[in-house]
DNA sequence: ATCTTGACCTCTA
DNA sequence: CTAGAGGCCAAGA
């Protein structure tokens, strides 16, 4: 189990039509290393196994490097969910917002 | 073991 | 709003 799989993890428990942060992630893993959280997304094996689209930064801004077709796939991803956004390039966080659940197996 | 890289966050101007 | 700088830490070579 590596820092990536965990990664992995929470971000599949993010349930559709609902968006987290970069910062929440590594918050749930007990670390404040948000850049962990993003290294392990671009590494990302499969955009299926690991929604990375609902995952965005701490200002619901989409990810300017996702790895398969660009904040465009991530936009249109969302918004096919029942995602709003404020603007073309940021989510409603406020709105979307997910928490984890202590997810401290 | 060392060195480089990085989907981030926060502060300052 | 943009631009620059610092910090933090794991993966890959």
């Amino acid at each position: 189990m590596t820092f990536f799989s965990r990664v992995y993890a929470l971000v599949q428990q993010v349930p559709p039509g609902f968006v987290t942060t970069y910062g929440d992630i590594a918050m749930a893993m007990g670390t404040k290393d948000a850049r962990r959280v993003g290294q392990a997304l671009h590494a990302n094996p499969d955009g299926e196994l690991t929604p990375c689209h609902r995952v965005v930064a701490k200002d619901g801004r989409l990810a300017p490097h996702y790895a398969f077709g660009g904040s465009v796939e991530q936009y249109a991803k969302l918004k096919a969910e029942g995602v709003t956004f404020v603007d073309r390039e940021h989510v409603n966080l406020e709105k979307h917002r997910f928490t984890f659940d202590t997810p401290t197996n």
